[in-house]
DNA sequence: CCTAAAGTGGACTAACGAGTCCAATCTAGC
DNA sequence: GCTAGATTGGACTCGTTAGTCCACTTTAGG
């Protein structure tokens, strides 16, 4: 990631860099691109403006890197255990609830508001997002239900589809509503409660229909 | 809405008051609260710096006038048309399909940007916003599942959850990528399939089992 | 110990924007 | 026409902020 700007520096310059894209993701982060001001970012890196300027050029040139970084960390801690053992329901419960925890959290939360606002401001970095975030995890997601379906375990015909469809019945609104506060955030047992309907909603969409008499098809997990 | 403010108002005032409410949208929705300037709006309205303080007191306050009132337009289209005839799959898909339309709108998009990001600055408006708009539509969503459901036509345990569910199975990720501009704004045909699979796959699990054979146990319960 | 790179702090520019003030002008109704 | 309220425009205050400059100090490594 960070690439000429390193060459020359030493072990106590890479901290102070690290230092000032820290504070400039809190700062950003709490209060927008436009109400963040340089010195307090520099104030909270605890180092002197000048040194802000040193390592990134500017405030835009900042908030770019500082904003990648973070999506990057975010997301890091999904994984959909693709090509495992476990069967869809187990899988796809253990991935909403994972999901719903992760985009609840207010680092999330505050990063979709940033990203959102600012959007206008920096197209291709909303583009970008998106393609690291929500787009790497639909596309994973698309092909892990396009994987169960050659498996015989599901019966997906439009994977990109479908993954957006899981996406959306595990949310609902709960994210807008988190975004705008409208409501406390739910609890952990409330975001399990959704992540089960969602899979039963949406296994009992494309889970292959047995031939056969009985309640054998549905919902074997839970 | 306008209260003390019109009362010394002659037709003249109200016009120019309106002038300024309806530049302030556009300004406010084009930049977002910080980067807007007041001096932008009166010039954009025809009318001195000097008439818009006369007629809202700050520039929160003329924010908040604004944002209420584009609100309460934007939504004012939208009916779910209960209590008629039409089958639920028609209705849904006719709610579905004004729905994406709607809030794929540029100026639903550049609404929803502007919220989600100044909620932190004005709390009361977020929520009063989500009250507003998508809490007014699920619960009028829910009710009508409610109801459908009291009339034997559908199956719903749960309509809060059911609606949130289907306007999730809806939108899926659509409204993320339009508001990141990560894509360009899907055409109408797009919309009228994602309708008509959304209320396919809604109508799937909630539809009444007929007692008859098949696949039906797993799901009905919950 | 010396040197060179890195960092510091604080003064400084230049711009910009919210909100105020005021003298001059417009407009409607009487 | 006259008057009162509304409007205008532009000057003005005050605060803020991105970004620059520079003389001085710190630190690490040879």
């Amino acid at each position: 990631m960070a690439t000429a700007a390193m060459k020359s520096a030493s072990a106590r310059s890479a901290h102070k860099r690290h230092a000032i894209q820290e504070a400039g993701t809190a700062v950003f982060l709490e209060l927008g691109y436009e109400a963040a001001t340089m010195e307090q970012i520099a104030a909270r890196a605890g180092v002197s403006k000048q040194t802000v300027y040193n390592h990134f050029l500017s405030k835009d040139r900042l908030f770019k890197a500082t904003i990648a970084d973070l999506t990057a960390g975010l997301m890091a801690p999904l994984a959909l255990h693709t090509h495992g053992k476990a069967t869809p329901a187990s899988r796809l419960s253990a991935l909403g609830l994972d999901l719903l925890t992760l985009m609840l959290q207010p680092s999330s939360l505050a990063l979709h508001r940033l990203i959102v606002a600012e959007s206008a401001r920096f197209p291709e970095l909303g583009a970008e997002i998106y393609a690291v975030g929500a787009g790497r995890m639909l596309a994973a997601l698309a092909e892990y239900l396009a994987w169960e379906t050659r498996n015989g375990r599901l019966s997906v015909d439009d994977p990109e589809l479908a993954a957006e469809q899981f996406l959306g019945i595990l949310t609902g609104r709960m994210q807008l509503r988190a975004l705008l506060g409208a409501e406390p955030l739910p609890e952990r047992a409330e975001l399990e409660r959704r992540a089960a309907k969602a899979v039963e909603c949406f296994l009992a969409i494309y889970t292959i229909r047995r031939p056969q008499a009985g309640a054998g098809a549905g919902l074997a997990a839970g």
